[in-house]
DNA sequence: ACAAAAGTGTTTCGACTACACCCATGG
DNA sequence: CCATGGGTGTAGTCGAAACACTTTTGT
């Protein structure tokens, strides 16, 4: 079947967690990798193996596992062809501590451009015109740009930071676009880079999950087990890296069956809160209609 | 890095057409099996490797092409780990004719119950019983059987198609269930079975496609160059299963900016109607807005 | 004339938005 | 008291859904 080559193979874990209103990333301990392992037999799937090997290296128990997307592309071997299978896991953060190997990344400190919920100039001042000298001329490259990166009034959607990553290597403006050998057209935009195409797999990651958000219930898996509306909000609107209306997040997500009242009430400053949990048919079944997202006005 | 157990590869391709208003996909001459061919090297992706592949064997130009799930399960292979890695292609059954080791079947065939379009009985008579009795006593299984299956009132998600799938599988509904050692739990839903896991890959496919019409217009690969409204009606009607609604679906087309008049009319019984062709914006940026869609009434 | 399909008008209904406002607690 | 966050009411807008109806061809 297949040719004399050697096949390399192993799995890539984006594991993300939400605390303090920031999404995070596990990675090595010294941030430049996200975690890889061999691909070990022994296991009925893969989901399996990864959960296991996730949950022994970091002493996280993870909750929702999906694939991500498989590469094997020659170039990312040494020798012969090497296949990564990278998937997506969802923990609580707090949950448990870590072990020595790894960890926790603020996802944005990759992708700075991503988070839109503080008022950056990423985009007017290194993006724009960076983008602006790569489509010199080209009608095409300049509408792309604009529409991905919301630039002539176009929007912003949030569940396209992997076209937003691609265009910006496309464009040579990431350090790994140089690193490969292509062409700098401006100065780098501003974000820490990961090891080989690491940091394009958290981006996939990163685009997969907003756009789950959008229909299905996922953020559960990161919340702690009972808390106020606004934890929630405060935890969909850091994955998005949009602000949400207030009102009408409430009222969407009351009028869906999701949650159900704990009892309890939040202390802290301000009127205290109701305290929810998710109904405990949503935990078994993750196949409900999902969560409709109410964006604040800019 | 890999232990020294041998890693088999290889690439399985879900290629899809629609052709008079049915949709096909591509199997071995006799309808067994999936097309499935060795990681070959010196392709600098993938998908080129892929599209190479198929394009040779079956002299067919392939469109869009998708990742859709790497299998690498133990228990799928003969000896040592065997990964699989599925993609999704869509291609315009009329453009070519084909070599002579595949053939194009009814895509129904294998998921009689999934095509909505006519009125049958499977679900009522075969599926409904088989999934009580396995249900029996167990309100868990029952709900969630009637969820899938639109049972008690519940309506029909088109892209769920996976999910069914796997529900008759664990159910022991479905011929691949007893064949894997399952205990079958009445008579077996109808529907032709295909080798190993493909009759599930072709699911996984089915779902992907479903949803993605929803939200991108991916069904231009499908179709001839030039088409009236009803032509791409058909073809989506086809492909998720469901009849939709004509007058409005029309107007929500004809909304959107996805096709531009060719000024040319069809022919044939009945009014003449506009051809249309897709913008050429829309053939080079795939990323537009989508194609919403207009149910008719049951 | 009739069948078959193209195409248009209009009304209803519900969802999403935005704005305004009141309530409860801690400091 | 005021800052912070919780929570409610309501009017306007927009798009989806349903229904009815007219138009243009082939047989």
């Amino acid at each position: 079947m297949t040719p004399g080559e050697p096949i390399h193979a192993e799995l890539i874990a984006v594991v993300v967690a939400v605390t303090d209103a920031q999404p995070r990333v596990l990675t090595l301990l010294d941030g430049s990798a996200l975690p890889a392992g061999p691909l070990e037999s022994g296991h009925r799937s893969l989901q399996a193996g990864l959960r296991h090997w996730v949950e022994r290296h970091t002493g996280h128990r993870l909750g929702h596992i999906e694939q991500l997307y498989t590469f094997a592309d020659p170039d990312r071997s040494r020798a012969g062809r090497s296949i990564s299978i990278c998937y997506l896991a969802l923990a609580n953060e707090t949950r448990t501590p870590l072990g020595g190997r790894v960890s926790w990344q603020d996802w944005y400190r990759f992708f700075p451009w991503e988070d839109r919920r503080v008022a950056h100039t990423i985009i007017e001042t290194i993006v724009k015109p960076g983008l602006s000298h790569w489509s010199a001329g080209n009608p095409e490259r300049l509408t792309r740009a604009a529409r991905l990166f919301g630039l002539d009034g176009e929007d912003w959607q949030e569940d396209r930071a992997l076209a937003r990553y691609e265009l910006l290597y496309e464009a040579g403006l990431v350090r790994e676009a140089t690193r490969d050998g292509r062409p700098a057209h401006g100065e780098f935009v501003p974000g820490a880079t990961l090891a080989a195409d690491h940091r394009r797999i958290l981006a996939t990651a990163i685009s997969r999950l907003r756009a789950r958000i959008g229909y299905r219930p996922v953020v559960f898996e990161l919340m702690a087990e009972q808390f106020t509306l606004l934890d929630l909000q405060r935890c969909i609107e850091a994955l998005t890296g949009q602000t949400l209306h207030k009102a009408n997040f409430r009222r969407l997500i009351e009028s869906q069956t999701l949650l159900e009242d704990s009892g309890n009430f939040s202390s802290g400053s301000g009127r205290p809160a109701k305290l929810y949990r998710f109904r405990a048919e949503v935990l078994a079944e993750r196949a409900e209609a999902g969560t409709r997202l109410p964006l604040a006005r800019p």
